[in-house]
DNA sequence: GAAATACTTAAGTGATCGCTTGACAGTTTG
DNA sequence: CAAACTGTCAAGCGATCACTTAAGTATTTC
């Protein structure tokens, strides 16, 4: 498992925390105490959501001294709309196609 | 885990069998045989897929006599796709605020 | 009504997840 | 340099996951 990006960057949307800290960090960049503080649980256990997120393309961060700050990486955010997107569109024109095509019969009558 | 149902269905999504499922659905509904032939996986492997799908309220799946028939959930799509959506334009509102602001102090000099 | 079909349930198993605590490392401050 | 701050690594542990095989149920076909 894990293959590709998508299966990550879902995974990684997958968990409420995760999705926390996205939410937190589309408002702006933030360290890992900031983005920390606010979840019920240890650092260590937020280090790892923060690796999750990273692996996944979703999130990015540098580290300078002793700080390091995460950032948005909107483009794997809209890899993942683009899939959903995609599948949506086919399964919409299918049932447009239907639809016409149940109404075109219908004017037959 | 597994409290809302943006929970469920980005978890329902990380798995590269069940976008498969997916995206076959996307194309029209499927029975669950159909489903389950191109899949490398028992039978009882896929029903447990098609409930996961379906309890994160991406696929919808009616029994007439023995047969099993699945088709996608749009909504539940959109209300994914949705989330990233929002997210992906809060942040990028943000970095088109910062350009103005930077372009504007390039003015002052 | 016997046999084939299409799915469903149950039990079991090894692997991975989501944390925890404790120890430690690098950076800045007094 | 000592202390405080910010983050990282490691070990461990219970819970959940992703299957498997085997057996069972309801429906249709011959």
């Amino acid at each position: 498992m894990m293959n590709n990006q998508l299966d990550r960057a879902f995974n990684a949307l997958s968990d409420p925390t995760r999705r926390a800290i996205v939410e937190r960090l589309a408002g702006g960049p933030a360290t890992v105490s900031e983005l920390a503080a606010p979840l019920p649980m240890s650092l260590p256990a937020v280090m790892l959501h923060l690796k999750v997120l990273e692996e996944s393309g979703l999130v990015a961060s540098e580290k300078k001294g002793r700080v390091r700050t995460c950032r948005i990486e909107p483009v794997a955010l809209s890899l993942a709309e683009q899939w959903l997107n995609d599948r949506r569109r086919l399964w919409e024109s299918r049932v447009d196609r239907l639809g016409a095509f149940l109404e075109s019969e219908g004017e037959k009558e």
